[in-house]
RNA sequence: UCCUCCUUAGCUCAGUUGGUUAGAGCAUCUGACUGUUAAUCAGAGGGUCGUUGGUUCAAGUCCAACAGGGGGAGCCA
């Protein structure tokens, strides 16, 4: 006989009691009063209340009910007579599946720090706090697939291997099988001998997914990509992480302004999609901030709680504005007039994390984008702008950012112009005779293009709320951290 | 990688100008109680004060290096 047969739940919570036979399965939360077992199986933060007869109860078996056990409950489904829950479960009899030693386990009825609960990774999807953003991760992840799929974008399956050096988003990891103990084959000038290697070159992991979805796109027209992403780069902050999640969409036939309506009405879309398929777990990752920001002196608060934070977004056009007229703004601001920006503030200069956090938190108060870089800090593969004033030539590019998060999204019409594309590769030192694949694409049947690319977690991020993003991908990779 | 702060019981933290046996709450264990909601009440156990070295009659406390973590920055999504 099948072993899983049991309603789960999330189900149950939503049956109307009518001392109906159930079989559920779960985790123990709590145990309160040796009579009430605090049952949750993942479904929803919601905790089942199961009631145990416990002087007709084997002690042995009461004694095995602890925080972390594995339970399995069959039982009568009643309406409860208790104040925190409308039904409950009176069980007839309890298996356990797997016991939980409380003096070893580390996760207790109480308030863990975030800190701690990264540490025990392998645990931390049993807190509700966890489960709320996983369960939200699951949601925005479908979304996701529904939102390009409705709209007749391919999913493209860009390769997580590479030979290509030159996607400049970053440094790399490398993939080899040659050996590290010295002994690798060697070129004469004493290099390594990637022809022996496995691949006959040297290769990494992909540090983006673009230039393989231009290939797509110039085929297929609209094209998405969501896969793992890989940088070697020595970030430490709550913003980075070695290997992330990102979504890139390419589409033929799409200009500046194409791109930028798709990226705001997807990001729209998942946040439609949380609110009405996760409300609870928004509803308790809401108070939880709440509470957290009681803490906090007065002016750190946020004006708005998270509900009502993601519910002006979807209300709310993002603000479009010239790279520009960021700049005029910076310029006429309280904060550069009181000097009290760190990084100079000019025509050209990349936006600095305050800059951006003073034009979405404080000016504009909402998700800005942000068009028309400067060329000189923007990748080669953007398209440059006609009619600019000769040492102010800008890109069509366009960042996203959003409140506390920063750039969740980058993306720009693609340079389908061999001639400008070559001579910016060119100045910029890309080697074209290794992308003569990519250089392809606009010899043959070129056509205007755009994409962007969303970082999956900076989402996750955004409508959780949680402030860093070791704490919205189950087990996160960062330097000197490669734990379960 | 840089700046800054932190590291004391399983968890969250207190520990005075360096001074005798390092404390609390929660958790755990024992007992009581039993319609609880992080149950309650009484009692008990639990510590190489991150590591190494130094200063000192004396170091959890001062100094240095290292390790780990937080916050901020750079790089970026």
């Amino acid at each position: 006989m099948a072993f899983n047969h049991r309603i789960k739940i999330t189900a149950l919570l939503r049956t109307a009691p009518e001392q109906q036979d159930i079989t559920v399965m779960g985790w123990v939360r709590t145990f309160r009063s040796n009579r009430f077992i605090a049952l949750n199986d993942g479904s929803t933060i919601s905790n089942l209340q199961v009631v145990v007869d416990f002087e007709n109860t084997d002690e042995a078996l009461l004694r095995r009910i602890t925080t972390g056990a594995c339970l399995r409950v069959a039982g009568k489904l009643v309406a409860s007579t208790g104040s925190g829950q409308t039904v409950e479960v009176h069980a007839t009899q309890i298996d356990i599946l797997g016991d939980s030693d409380p003096e070893k386990f580390p996760l207790q009825p109480k308030k863990h720090s975030l800190e701690f609960l990264r540490e025990i990774a392998h645990l931390r999807p049993r807190t509700q706090t966890f489960g709320a953003v996983y369960r939200l991760r699951n949601t925005l992840a479908a979304a996701t697939h529904e939102f390009f799929q409705g709209r007749g974008f391919v999913y493209w399956h860009s390769p997580i291997i590479t030979a290509s050096d030159a996607e400049g988003a970053g440094e790399m990891f490398r993939v080899t099988t040659l050996p590290m103990d010295g002994t690798a084959p060697r070129l004469e000038d004493g290099s390594i001998d990637y022809r022996e290697d496995f691949f006959g070159k040297a290769t990494n992991l992909t540090v983006s997914g673009q230039l393989e979805g231009e290939l797509g796109a110039m085929a297929l027209s609209e094209i998405y990509t969501f896969g793992p992403t890989f940088r070697a780069e020595n970030s430490n902050t709550a913003r980075h992480l070695a290997e992330f999640w990102m979504i890139e969409p390419e589409m033929a036939f799409y200009d500046l302004e194409d791109n930028m309506n798709l990226a705001e009405d997807y990001i729209r879309y998942l946040i439609e999609a949380a609110m009405s398929r996760n409300a609870d777990d928004l509803a308790f990752l809401d108070q939880r901030l709440q509470e957290e920001e009681k803490a906090l002196p007065q002016d750190k608060r946020s004006d708005m709680g998270l509900k009502d934070k993601l519910q002006f977004v979807i209300d709310n056009k993002f603000e479009r504005i010239t790279y520009t007229e960021a700049i005029d703004i910076l310029l006429n601001s309280t904060p550069y007039k009181k000097k009290k920006f760190q990084y100079e503030v000019a025509w050209g200069i990349d936006l600095q994390s305050e800059h951006e956090r003073y034009l979405v938190e404080k000016h504009f108060k909402k998700p800005v984008i942000v068009t028309g870089y400067p060329a000189a800090i923007k990748a080669f593969y953007m398209r440059m702008n006609d009619g600019c004033e000769p040492g102010r030539e800008t890109v069509a590019a366009m960042d996203i950012l959003a409140p506390g998060i920063g750039e969740i999204v980058g993306g720009s019409q693609r340079e389908e112009r061999l001639d400008k594309l070559l001579a910016r590769m060119d100045a910029m030192g890309i080697p074209a005779h290794e992308m003569e694949w990519f250089l392809d694409t606009r010899r043959f049947g070129a056509c205007p293009h755009s994409g962007f690319g969303l970082g999956f977690e900076r989402m996750v991020q955004f409508v959780t709320g949680m402030t860093n993003i070791r704490d919205v991908i189950p087990f996160a990779r960062t330097p000197k951290n490669c734990e379960f």
